[in-house]
DNA sequence: GATACGGTGGTAAATTTTGAACATGCTCGA
DNA sequence: TCGAGCATGTTCAAAATTTACCACCGTATC
């Protein structure tokens, strides 16, 4: 059991004023490795909308929000090549899935979370992301350095937060000691993480910093609260209509060739189109014409290589109507013509 | 105009700390006169939950949120026979109509408020309540100590809301050169002063202390963006449900013989009784049947006093289906039994 | 293949309903 | 007048729909 001592305004500024350490990419406890991340985004592969300073990647935030290392998300509309292999950050990450799923390893274990999951990483403790890939998933976080350079040094908030020391130790206490790997999220803490990802990426630094400022201590205040009074995490028991959504998502791949519409698709689940296209998103991080496509598309190619057949027989059984537009779609989807594929052995998503 | 120079922190601690001035009864800037409403809410009148400092009715502040005076509301449940006349508060309040309606006197004109309007009060700023008296509603409010002690000298926000000196600067050029009387209120607005309301009425000044300073941070952070954007007022344009509700309501005073319930009244608007419910809530911060029952005692007592008939023929006139039923309404809610209403002359509400 | 255009898809906000938990109030009998 | 008891009213959050607007897809045409 850790315990949380009052210290001095001294102690604080000698703390963080320190620099990071462990930053050799040989050490055991390198800070820091989102290499893959920065990466894929150049290559447009996913949306990186993230502020921060020191190395890590984002827009650099200057003088403002002092302690935060990095505040944003990952927003990948497709499934990608890459994943975040094990490593560990020298502050303390709070994060949660808006959208998709993803693989979580902690403590070497394996943990599949789903849309409205969040969940804690503290200091210096090894985790990954994607198994070994990242699938579809919008993910949004705040890493803040509470002045831990060695593990089980004492963590010191930002006076910005505005906090009472009280709550400040309350706050520090049961995100040290959090056991559960991941929590379903709150109203209120889905909510400040949205409007988190939405001032990153739309506002200006300068202009928006109180309003993120604050938007981060309500999403840490609703955060500390659902840990305290919740514990235990909440059934991750699905509305009907989201688990009727997700079934028939899983159908969807076996009735590619069928005329499939918005509304279609929405009434054979009974459920207006805002509704659906909302739990398909939740879902799969994807809207539900680009989900459809986007698996049309992998199953022509999954034929295209395992079999003969003219590109139009198979563009019609994968429920393109016109083989001039399939070919178009294949092109920007694979980078490669339909016909190229159809002449080599078939390889998993690119 | 009012310009906002830098300060230092030596002329904010010199300006917080002098004595509060102006303070005696018979002075034109009298600084505060609550006592109608701290005398009604010792009656059982009205409910008011307020937390506060110096001599401002409520329970008291403490070492906590320094700057503010007064942060709650009052929740009036029927009309009153008090309203709060032209006063000033050495404070900026800022506030919210969240059910029923008000009049607010402002620089010698009135203006009728409706639920869902907003507010602002300068420091020094002479205004009244009521016409002359107060009807049903729910207002919240925070006043905020700005340092002001005479009229137009500088402003200082509280270290707690944890602004960027930008914002704080902003907020002062707003609030001290606002024009319009009111303001309808956004979503974001209405949402922190519901949530303020929440935390005084039900929390306890040391375990919300941090949540009351963020959400009031958040409402004025709000506040003052709408102010910004909007500027004007938008219109106070009904949605088309809640006008059906408000002519409904107009209505039912000439059809009291009815055999109303909830589930008939929603039929009559076809709405479901939840939105009816509702709407009646936002017009006459009385639930449905309570507000029906309230006009059906007022009707009754009218015809009481201004013409012959057994009591049974008015109750039934009235709605009431047994005659005892309403003698045990009419004493509660008028202190006497309609008998002895009979025998004297009508007088408005009690 | 390129291009224009009409319809379909995407999204956010406001509105409304549902449903369940809880409180209160009306009726009836003593 | 006074209590039970059971129906009705109240309240809240979550789910779902509606509405309106904008963007872009996919077809037809060249």
């Amino acid at each position: 059991m850790l315990d949380v001592p009052m210290s001095t305004d001294a102690e604080r500024r000698r703390a963080l004023s320190r620099p990071a350490v462990f930053r050799e990419p040989g050490a055991l406890l390198y800070a820091g490795n989102c290499s893959d991340l920065f990466d894929a985004s150049l290559a447009g592969k996913v949306t990186l909308n993230a502020w921060t300073r020191r190395s890590y990647p984002g827009r650099d935030l200057g003088e403002a929000l002092p302690q935060v290392l990095s505040v944003g998300g990952w927003d990948a509309v497709a499934p990608q090549d890459w994943g975040l292999k094990l490593h560990c950050n020298e502050g303390v990450k709070i994060a949660y899935l808006k959208r998709g799923s993803l693989t979580l390893t902690l403590d070497g274990q394996k943990h599949e979370l789903q849309a409205g999951d969040m969940f804690v990483v503290r200091p210096w403790q090894l985790h990954a992301f994607g198994d070994p890939h990242v699938v579809a998933s919008h993910i949004i976080w705040v890493l803040f350095d509470v002045g831990v350079r060695r593990p089980h040094e004492q963590w010191y908030w930002p006076d910005w937060l505005a906090w009472s020391d009280r709550d400040r130790q309350r706050l520090t206490l049961l995100l040290s000691r959090n056991e559960q790997p991941s929590y379903r999220a709150g109203r209120d803490v889905a909510r400040s993480f949205s409007e988190i990802d939405e001032i990153v990426s739309t506002g200006d630094i300068e202009g928006e910093e109180t309003r993120l400022r604050l938007t981060i201590s309500m999403m840490l205040l609703s955060f500390m609260n659902q840990l305290k009074t919740q514990g235990t995490g909440l059934d991750a028991a699905l509305t009907s209509s989201l688990r009727t959504v997700r079934i028939f998502i899983a159908r969807l791949e076996h009735a590619l060739d069928e005329d499939w519409t918005l509304e279609n698709m929405a009434a054979e689940c009974s459920l207006s189109r805002t509704q659906f296209s909302q739990h398909c998103l939740a879902i799969t991080n994807m809207t539900p014409v680009r989900y459809l496509q986007s698996i049309r598309l992998e199953a022509a190619k999954r034929k295209l290589a395992s079999r003969s057949g003219t590109v139009t027989e198979i563009a019609h059984e994968c429920g393109f109507s016109s083989s001039q537009y399939f070919a178009t779609c294949y092109k920007r989807r694979f980078g490669i013509a339909p016909m190229e594929t159809a002449h080599q052995p078939y390889t998993a998503v690119a």
